[in-house]
DNA sequence: TCGGGGCGTTGGAACGTTCCAACGCGCTAG
DNA sequence: CTAGCGCGTTGGAACGTTCCAACGCCCCGA
């Protein structure tokens, strides 16, 4: 027993048979007989002989990893995301590899780099902040799904998002039904996500009429963030009663600026924000959101991922899915002008 | 310009160079010529050369990654210590590969497995569940440090830990101190983290004399199952008055559960968790909580890895860190006995 | 003038696997 | 009785990199 690992030359030797019978053993091929896959299985059971991967994948010219690119992990959202997406890729017997870039262009293009350098063979980038450039030098190598957002697109780039645009007007409409006029908005900041959300209340608020009425406050979908856009706009508005929050994490912050400012939600403040994620169910007060089909957005990027693996020349598909308005705590009828 | 990468021979053609000087220049050795690293480096970008990271670890016979394996990535607290455990990995130069195992064994193990044979150079486990046969099977082939439990040693295997029987007594000593008697422990579930927690609790309530008082439901560390084991304990004892919860999930779930028994929190029952994950900072209520210094457990584990992969015979650690009281929004002094 | 040393450079071997063409064997069909 | 076939098996080449021993050259000192 050697300091290093035991090869596949290890274990023939021992099994006494050639190299290519055990790596056909190994890989549960069928044209091995009953006899000698029994002594090379024995043979590499005996040794702890464990196959080297990247061996492997330099042999085959394959990895079988799909790289997934994430914003950070602290947002549930995004958990929620990778839960679909690994369903599908262990389905189709891939690995998935995980990154992250903390919103940090020049850590999300070493991390991109990596991964290329791996020969994933799919990649799949959830990351609001992403520079397209980044993404569109990595579709030259590898089909690439964004999650997210829709306003990257180039050469071998395919898309699954929500449709936030609508979604945004969507939330101030439930707003104006419950009788709200002053309805504020607090964005994502400065990513197509953020925009097309914050698009979504405009239009709608010019819809109803009520464009005198429009304020916005930059966040940056960070609980932190919201929390403090949330302060700014009570402060120059205290007569707002509806507040729609680019994402749940940024809500979440929202409810607590509203107490702080001694705004009781949803009594004198109602506050509606994106996503659905699952934590934004607990607590006292269960934030009301446009929900979004998480998992299903992870599982259509993967398969699109593996359609286009699978034959190149499939065509890029841009996918949308529904958001939904999911009424909670933070939500009630306006109160009266007072 | 064929349809598969460029390679380093490639490249050497290009400019004109052997491709062992290639090598060396694209890893930035300085035994090259100035002139011939421009060109080697001009050529690479040229062809958009990509080193290939499989045929490196291959021909060096090592990673330059470590493993990360997580009991899931919804829990919050997770992503907290994965992000200590980055900071080091990253500073020295290194990868993490990051696979969860969902508390189900057999995925822990096939991950653990894939692990393994892509040749990582250490382990960080972060799973309360997991199998002490995985960890001592795996630590025969590399450094094992397995973070938040302390029941699973072996050649090989290091631990970082929080003080969990002392967080749990402490837990209890700061409801006393409040003037609760009649205080109840929602549990982990069946692993060590949970038990040993358990156990301060015990022990705090017997040297208090009050070991009649002593109440235990199972819980399983997620927001349902501290919800389902808060609303049983409130059956079974209406008097409580105080609840310690095994962690900060399963108390956001207790939360909920006190309410839907008409029980405000904290004027009518006090609740303490534990870990200090971020999200239990938001919202109406505040979570009280014994906090964990997590990103140091994270940095902690790292740099136990590194220490034992630059030299194999350093001791092996076992780490503890300190809880501390974190008084938040769900605790108050008792309420007068009814 | 020549020998030695350093420096930049080189080809070949190695890493552990998969793929491929080809082998020998026994069996069957002609 | 033999040609052909299929099956289980085999060695060698390839994958893209790093490492190593050795090369030629130039400069310096003797």
């Amino acid at each position: 027993m050697s300091t290093s690992r035991p090869t596949i030359n290890d274990v023939a030797a021992r099994a006494g048979v050639s190299k290519s019978l055990v790596s056909l053993a190994i890989r549960g091929s069928d044209r091995v007989s009953e006899e000698s896959r029994e002594a090379i299985l024995r043979a590499a059971d005996e040794l702890g002989y464990r196959p080297n991967a990247a061996a492997r994948s330099l042999a085959d010219r394959r990895s079988r990893t799909i790289g997934v690119l994430l914003h950070d992990l602290h947002n549930p959202v995004f958990a929620q995301v990778l839960d679909g997406v690994q369903e599908i890729v262990r389905a189709h017997g891939y690995r998935t590899m995980l990154v992250t870039g903390h919103g940090d262009s020049q850590r999300e293009r070493e991390e991109l780099t990596a991964l290329l350098d791996f020969q994933v063979e799919g990649l799949i980038l959830i990351s609001h902040g992403l520079d397209p450039a980044l993404a569109q030098q990595a579709a030259r190598e590898c089909p690439v799904v964004i999650v997210m957002r829709h306003d990257i697109t180039g050469r071998g780039i395919s898309t699954v998002c929500a449709d936030d645009v609508r979604a945004g007007s969507e939330a101030v409409e439930e707003l104006l039904a419950l009788g709200h006029e002053r309805i504020a908005h607090v964005s994502g900041g400065d990513n197509r996500v953020g925009a097309d959300r914050e698009l979504g209340y405009r239009e709608a608020m010019i819809r109803a009429g009520l464009d005198h009425h429009i304020l916005v406050e930059a966040g940056d979908f960070t609980e932190s963030g919201g929390r403090a856009a949330a302060a700014r706009l009570l402060e120059r508005d205290p007569d707002i009663t509806g507040l729609v929050v680019a994402n749940d994490l940024s809500a979440l912050g929202a409810v607590v600026a509203a107490e702080e400012a001694d705004r009781s939600v949803p009594s004198d403040l109602s506050i509606v924000g994106f996503d659905g994620m699952s934590l934004a169910a607990l607590g006292s007060l269960t934030l009301t959101t446009m929900v979004q089909p998480l998992e299903q957005m992870g599982r259509a990027a993967a398969e699109q991922v593996f359609r286009r693996i699978t034959s190149p020349r499939s065509p890029l598909s841009q996918d949308q899915v529904i958001s939904t308005w999911l009424p909670r705590g933070t939500t009630a009828p306006a109160p009266p002008r007072g």
